[in-house]
RNA sequence: GGUCUGUUGGUGAAGUGGCUUAACACACCACCCUCUCAAGGUGGCAUUCACGGGUUCGAACCCCGUACAGACUACCA
């Protein structure tokens, strides 16, 4: 076909388009940043929420882009009108926030470079298409889905490649008037590509996280715009990506076998490449096998999972971090006073391969978390999490709250602080002491030992020895005094050396004091627990135990 | 079938030709500390980097082949 025919086909397939390629080039110009400072974005389907895998992908976008002094950018992908789910957009928008993810630019902040929304912008896309089919790169293809299906079986059958292209794409030169007389006929088309690629041929690709990677060239008519105007993934990722100036693309690694028909699509449009970065998929293991994560199949891949688990989103987002970036873990282990923010990530501590997704490992950076929030932080966060996810709990916490308070900082100040929570949902069984009401409604729930303590003992020892207002040393003194006062031995030690001597040791009258008072044997410092209480609410509770247990 | 990519302990991984008798972290086990638990301390946990061959004075690191795994192969993204 020749250049005036061509312009002709154009105009009739695009009679509409009010701007040319030159427009749009004008009206979204060059950023104007400092070097090095990396643009970047996220493009999820409006499908309601944000799974685990496109998580990391818009962490890493919003990490790059600020730790470079860029632009974050999101824009929603709806090309395919079936991937839509209603209000998707705003549950996106809701996931990320809890995330603290938040984009410069966006359908709902704005932005110089919108609209953020790939169904606003088809009249762009076919204005590039527009120009495509003038320069010879594009032609309508009115192929019907089965005379594809039979050609794609054919391929199958004879083991080559699989697609529309050479002697395959039929309508690749159609003349124009064969194409007027279909378009006559109200035939319905796509828009292919023409591709000028020689499969023969190798290009390379340089990935920022995989390195060089050699190619075929691509060679198959691919679909720009579909039966409906609208354009595939590819398109609109080239032009937009080009309009809205992204340096570096992140995106998972499923895209990287499509890489090829990018760069064509680069070339042939005449923009200039973008950088790519394309990330190892979050793996699982399941049935001996290892897969991706799938948001249908894993609950953990939903992002909305861990709030209701009540694992703290700075956890995840800790645990993002290390499986983002290989040496993180270990900065963060030396520099744990600091944000995760101070931290330069790099495409090259990236993985390659797929990363198993380790629960193990975020309940410890949990676990951390936990031990190094003060109790009262503790407290509230965990109030927050109650209000949402256990009512009850929450007025029980809010009633209860100084001495809760007061029970979640125990052992707190000292260097080494404990690490028995991991999630807020942790917070009631663990504390299940800490409040009357609960006590005594789940009273010994938690301990399963068949052991029966003399309470006589214990009573005697509360009445007569305990006192509130000693250190802990002086406490434990008095303690071990008393156990020798009544047979049993100040230690464990003498204990062991000669067992025949004594009715036990120290901390047998511990652990009976513990069981009364905690309703189970294994239990925080035991003396701060006691104190909080005071010792009406301690005798109440061996009184209690007597009842339950010694009569 | 084709095209890409990967394969280091139970897990995530460091490692880019001699410093590796393979870091670090999680998990697990043992011991120590200790009134219990948690925390902490000490030690154990790959004599070897999927396998086979080659290059080299020397290889987990370079090359080739094989096996296995994953991704892609749509008018879905």
């Amino acid at each position: 076909m020749e250049l005036n025919e061509r312009k002709e086909l154009a105009e009739i397939l695009f009679p509409n388009i009010k701007h040319d390629r030159a427009y749009y080039e004008e009206k979204y110009p060059e950023r104007n940043l400092k070097d090095g400072a990396m643009v970047t974005r996220f493009g999820p389907s409006p499908t309601g929420f944000v799974h685990m895998g496109s998580l990391f992908g818009s962490f890493c976008d919003s990490v790059f882009a600020r730790q470079s002094g860029g632009v974050f950018y999101l824009r929603i992908e709806d090309t395919d009108q079936k991937r839509s789910v209603e209000n998707g957009v705003e549950g996106i928008f809701k996931d990320l926030e809890a995330f603290d993810i938040k984009p410069d630019e966006s359908s709902v902040v704005g932005g110089n470079y919108g609209p953020y929304i790939q169904s606003e912008r088809t009249e762009i896309y076919q204005s590039y298409v527009k120009d495509l089919i003038v320069q010879g790169y594009a032609y309508p293809c009115f192929m019907s889905e089965e005379e594809i299906n039979s050609i794609r079986e054919e391929q199958e059958l004879s083991k080559i490649k699989v697609g529309v292209y050479g002697s395959f794409a039929v309508d690749r030169d159609l003349s124009l008037e064969e194409i007027k007389e279909r378009l006559a006929k109200k035939m319905e088309y796509v828009i292919r590509l023409k591709s000028p690629g020689d499969s023969k041929k190798e290009v390379e690709v340089v990935d920022c996280i995989k390195g060089k990677i050699k190619f075929p060239e691509h060679d198959i008519d691919t679909v720009l715009l579909k039966k409906d105007g609208t354009p595939t993934y590819h398109l609109a990722h080239v032009i937009d990506d080009h309009l809205m100036h992204t340096t570096h693309v992140i995106r998972g690694d499923e895209w990287v076998a499509s890489l090829p028909l990018h760069v064509q699509l680069f070339q042939i449009l005449g923009f200039k490449m973008p950088n790519y970065a394309h990330t190892a998929p979050i793996t699982k293991k399941d049935d001996g096998g290892i897969r991706k994560l799938s948001k249908r199949k894993d609950a953990e891949a939903k992002v909305s999972y861990y709030e209701e688990v009540g694992i703290p989103i700075e956890a995840v987002k800790l645990y993002l971090a290390t499986i983002l970036n290989s040496n993180f873990e270990e900065w963060y282990l030396n520099n744990s006073d600091k944000s995760f923010e101070e931290f330069t990530f790099t495409f090259d501590k990236m993985a390659i391969g797929g990363t198993l997704f380790d629960l193990d490992k975020l309940n410890n950076i949990s676990k951390t978390y936990f031990s190094r929030k003060s109790g009262e932080e503790v407290f509230n966060e965990t109030l927050e999490y109650t209000k949402k996810f256990d009512l009850e709990y929450a007025r029980l916490l809010e009633e209860n709250k100084s001495d809760m308070i007061k029970f979640l900082n125990i052992e707190k100040d000292s260097s080494r602080p404990r690490k028995d929570i991991s999630k807020y949902s942790d917070v009631k069984e663990e504390f299940s002491y800490a409040i009357d009401e609960l006590f005594y409604k789940e009273n010994y729930s938690k301990y399963t030992g068949d052991k029966k303590y003399s309470t006589t003992l214990i009573r005697d020892y509360v009445e007569s020895v305990l006192d509130l207002d000693v250190s802990n040393e002086e406490w434990f003194n008095d303690i071990k005094k008393f156990s020798l006062d009544n047979g049993y031995a100040a230690s464990p030690k003498e204990y062991k050396q000669d067992s025949s001597k004594y009715k036990g040791h120290v901390g047998d009258i511990c652990e009976a004091l513990r069981v009364m008072v905690t309703g189970r044997d294994k239990s925080p410092d035991l003396f701060s627990i006691v104190k909080i209480l005071g010792k009406d609410r301690v005798l109440e509770r061996i009184n209690f135990y007597e009842e339950k247990y010694n009569k």
